[in-house]
DNA sequence: CATGAATGAGACTTCATTCAT
DNA sequence: TATGAATGAAGTCTCATTCAT
C-alpha cells in the first residue's frame, strides 16, 4: 500500500467513524451526508470520491463493524476452550462495550426491510455466524435441545444488548453472570 | 355517537391500522403520509384534519397499540394464577401475535432516540408496567435474585420477540415451550 | 327587516367583528377561515353561507369600517364649524380609537397591490372622501396652498395614526394637541 | 475573496433584490420561494444553502436595507450643519426614493406582529436610530417641546412616506418644500 | 340553515447527488 | 484530488373551498 492508498484509507476511516456515530445517534435516515462531512471537515462532495453513496457508506460501515467483530469473536488458542458458552457470553458483551455505536446501529436498523433489503446478504452472514458459533459452543456444553437453546440463547443475548443499548445504567455485568450462573448450573446438572 | 363522530372514528381507524403497517413495514421515516393517503384512498390532506402531523399519528398508534397490550395483558380470573411466569411467557407472545405490526413498529423505532424522545412518556409506560408483571411473577414463582432474574426474563422475552419478528418461520412457540420447561426445573429445585 | 333577517345581520355582524379582529392581529393572510369559525362558534362551512369567500368577506369589512367612519365624520350641525381644522384632527383620532383594530387592519394591508386591487373602488372611494374633508376644512382656515396642506396634513394623521398603531404608549394627545396648536399659529398669523 | 465565495455573493445579492422587490410588491406572505427563484433563473433548493429559510432571508433583507439606509443618513462632513432639519427631511426623502422597494416592504409590513416580532430587534434599532437623529436635529434647530415635536415630525415623514408609496404621481418634492417652509418660520418666528 | 368531512393545489423545506472549476 | 454551488424530486403541512347529509 503506497504513500496515497494510505492516505485514502485513513479519510475513509475517518468518514466512517463519523458516519457510524451519526447514525448510530440520529438514525440513517435523519443523517444527512451534509452532517457527515461537516464532522469530518471535509467537502460534500469529496464523499462522493469515495463512496457510491449514502448506502454504499452505510454497507462499508457494516462490513467494517463485522469484520471486527469476527475478529474479536475468533478464539485465541486453547485456552479458554473448557467452557465456551461463558466464554462466548462474555465476548459478546465484551464485544458490544467495545463498539457500541456500531450495534446501536446495527439494533437499530435491522427491522426496516429496505435498508435490510439492501444488506441481506451482509446481515445474513452476519446471523448466521454468530448463530453458528452459540451452537458449537452449546453442543461443547453437552446440552439437550442444542438447536433451540442455541436460538434461545442468542435471542437472550440479542435481548440483554437490547436493553443495554436502550436503557440508561442497564446492569449488564450482573445480568451477564446470572445467565452464566444458570448455564453452569444446566450444565452440572 | 352522532354521524359525523362515526364517520370520524371510522376514518382514523383506517388510517392508523393503514399506517401501523406501513410503519411496521418500511419504517417510519421511509413511509411518507402520500403513502398512507393512498393506501386508505383518501385525500392527503385529510389526515391533518385527524393528526396534528405524522408525529402525532404515530403516537395515536402507540397508545391504541398499548391499550390493546394492556387489555390483553390483564389476567381474566384466577384460573392461571398457579404458575404466573408460564402464565406471563405465553401471554407475551400471544399479544405479540395478535398484533405483530405493532411489535414490529415498536421494535424498530425505539433505538432512534429522536422518535423515542417524543413518546419518552408512552415508552417509559409502557416499559415499565412490562417490567411490574415479570417482577411480580418472578417473585410470585419463588425465584432468587428477583429483580436480576425480572430483567433477564424481559430481555430474553425481548430477545425473542426481536427475533419472531426479524426471521421467517421462527420457531417461537418451541422456544417458549423450552424457556417454559427451563423456568419450570428452576423452580422445582 | 323580518326575524329570520335579523338573525342573518347579526351572525354577519359575530363574524365580521371575529374576523376584523383576527385580520388585524395576525394579518389577512395569516388568518385562517377556520380561526374565524372557531372564534364565533359556528361551522367552517356556515360561513360560505353569508360570503362568497374569505375576500368578500374582507370586503364587507371595510365596507362597515368606512360606514363606521363616515358617519363619525360627518358634521353634526354648524356648532364647530368655526374651526373645522381642529375639528378634524380630533375627529380623526377620535375614530381611530372607537375603532382601532379596523384602521389597524387598513393601515396594515393597503401597501400590497393585490389586496388593493381587490378593494380598490372602496379604498379610492376612502381615501378621496377624507383628502375632500381635509381640503373644505383647510380653506376655510384661509391657509394657503391648501391643495399642498391638505396632503401635507393628510399624510401627518396618517403618520401619526401609523406610529399610534406601532407604538405603546404612544401620546397621541398630545401629538394631537401640539398639531392643532401649530395650525392655529399659521392661522393666526 | 475567493472564487466560491464570490459566486456565493453574487447569487445572494440577486436573490435579495429579486426578493426584495417581489415582497415590495406583492407583499411578503403572497410571494412565494418558487417565484424569487424564478426571478433570479436559479433552483428552488439552492435559495436554502445560503438561507436557512424564508424569514431568515426576509431579515437578510432587512439588515442590507437598513445599512444602506444608515451610511446614506451618515452627513457627509460639516458643509450642510447650518440647518440640520432641513438636512434631515431631503435626506430621508432622498433615501426613499433610492431604494423604493425596501421602504415599500417595511411598510408594508410592519403592522404584522408575526414577522414584526421576529425583526423587533433589527426594527427598533431602525426606529430608534431615525428617532434619535430626527431629536438632535430638532434641538439644534431651537424649536420648543423638542421631544413631542421630534415624534411629529417623524410621524409626518412616515405619513408622506407612505403616501408617496401609496399614491401614483404623489408630489413628494413639493410636499417636502412645503414641510421645509413651515420649519423655517417656526425658527425664524 | 347548519355541519364538518373531504379535497387538492400549493406552500415551505430537505437532501442525495451532480458538476464545473 | 478537492470544493461547494447548484439541482430537483420528494417530503410535510396548510388552507380556502366544496358537498353530502
Amino acid at each position: 500500500m503506497n504513500k496515497f492508498e494510505q492516505q485514502r484509507e485513513q479519510s475513509k476511516q475517518q468518514i466512517e467513524e463519523a458516519a457510524l456515530i451519526l447514525f448510530a445517534e440520529h438514525g440513517f435516515e435523519k443523517t444527512s451526508i451534509r452532517m457527515i462531512a461537516q464532522r469530518v471537515n471535509i467537502s460534500l462532495g469529496l464523499l462522493y470520491n469515495y463512496y457510491a453513496g449514502k448506502d454504499e457508506l452505510l454497507k462499508e460501515i457494516f462490513r467494517r463493524g463485522r469484520q471486527d467483530a469476527q475478529v474479536a469473536l475468533t478464539p485465541d488458542g486453547d485456552k479458554n476452550r473448557y467452557n465456551d458458552i461463558e466464554n462466548h457470553i462474555r465476548l459478546t458483551f465484551k464485544i458490544l462495550k467495545q463498539n457500541r455505536s456500531y450495534w446501536k446501529l446495527l439494533h437499530g436498523i435491522r427491522m426496516q426491510s429496505p435498508v435490510i433489503q439492501k444488506l441481506e446478504a451482509e446481515m445474513k452472514a452476519e446471523t448466521e455466524f454468530m448463530q453458528k458459533r452459540i451452537e458449537e459452543n452449546l453442543i461443547n456444553g453437552g446440552i439437550p435441545f442444542p438447536g433451540l437453546e442455541a436460538k434461545l440463547l442468542f435471542a437472550t443475548l440479542d435481548g440483554i444488548t437490547n436493553h443495554y443499548l436502550l436503557y440508561e445504567n442497564y446492569p449488564v455485568d450482573d445480568i451477564a453472570n446470572l445467565l452464566i450462573l444458570k448455564y453452569r448450573e444446566q450444565i452440572r446438572k
